[in-house]
DNA sequence: AGGTATTGGAAGTGAATACTTCCAATTGAG
DNA sequence: CTCAATTGGAAGTATTCACTTCCAATACCT
């Protein structure tokens, strides 16, 4: 034997390439050849990294997310002596810098190709994902003021979570200027809470 | 001279079926010889009929509005003496029907394609009717209630459609069941008004 | 150092697809 | 009826794209 295996590696360094470039082209305008380029190697290389195209998407979901919740975490264990709650700390956070990255898109992108079962449980899992954080955040809201809203938070973590996308729906088409989409998220999220 | 020109007659009668191919395979997967297919007709005819395939796309996307605006209205016209308000109705009718024409994927295979311009000024058209179509709904409503919710009207429209949207987003995805969805729509779209 | 497994580049392939072309059949006005 | 315009089917084309192959260079372990 020689030389070390380090496709796990590669695989988490290129991740957040791939993320970007089918955040920025879609599914389908994401061509091997530009993800590839974009990544800085050959077609052949991310083929041996991943079985298929679509085995890349999914990985690239899946970085979104745990992209989504490292920086949510680190925002609330750096968070000071504030006496808001967690949920309006990421509330706040949401409303100012929500849908920077672009990431979101890859979700518009996955959404057209949920036909294939697999990007279909990718997305699900992203979903389920973010609504069961939302949810977490409500409930921990709801018990420090001592007094639960009139609707089931696991709804309110939906309807936050939409709240989320119609932002970046806003943002996408050029809808929704900076200051609505802060508005929005900040004034009716805190309104959902 | 001879014949009269059915063009934008066809052009009405094959709108629906567009709409429904591309909300069933997205857009890149709803290939020409599909659409000429689905519509019964050769590809040639369906290039005579619109410049291009996005031109087709562009079609469908203006008939799910009117669609759903057509369907809306209706509802509105035909309600009895009932005394909601037609935002209640129109509130109980989506919790129990939303997203039941599949055609709201149509946005999902839109939403993957806004670096093309005409798409997303169509996509934006779309989102805006949806938009404003909601305010004055919650206007209305306010005003026969006699007291404004505590958050601009305009915003609640934008996190009504929000709703909408993920509502679409869970059932697409299987997260969410038909019973939750209903609950979802009624309850949270109720505390916004 | 030596040998072996890993790496990357470049060219290639077969299938899919948007769009075109051609021609024959149909239709309606004068 | 006649002619001109419209209609539809079937085959064709040029391109794009996912995926493969081949080969040389490199880097690690013994």
């Amino acid at each position: 034997m020689a030389r070390p295996n380090l496709c796990p590696q590669r695989r988490r360094e290129l991740a957040p390439v791939l993320a970007r470039t089918f955040a920025e082209l879609g599914y389908r305008r994401a061509t091997t050849a530009e993800l590839a380029q974009r990544c800085g190697v050959g077609e052949n290389v991310l083929y041996r990294l991943w079985l298929d195209k679509r085995a890349m998407f999914i990985a690239a979901l899946d970085h979104v997310y745990q992209h989504s919740e490292a920086v949510w975490t680190e925002l609330l264990s750096r968070r000071g002596g504030d006496d808001a709650s967690p949920a309006e700390v990421l509330l706040d956070y949401e409303a100012a810098h929500h849908g920077e990255h672009g990431l979101y898109r890859i979700v518009f992108a996955g959404l057209s190709e949920t036909d294939d079962p697999e990007i279909a449980s990718a997305l699900k899992r992203l979903y389920g994902r973010f609504q069961r954080f939302a949810r977490r955040q409500i409930e921990a809201h709801r018990e420090a003021i001592r007094s639960g809203g009139s609707v089931d938070a696991a709804l309110v973590a939906w309807a936050v979570v939409g709240l989320g996308t119609v932002a970046n729906v806003g943002r996408e088409l050029g809808l929704l200027s900076g200051r609505s989409r802060r508005r929005l998220v900040d004034e009716v999220g805190r309104a959902l809470l």
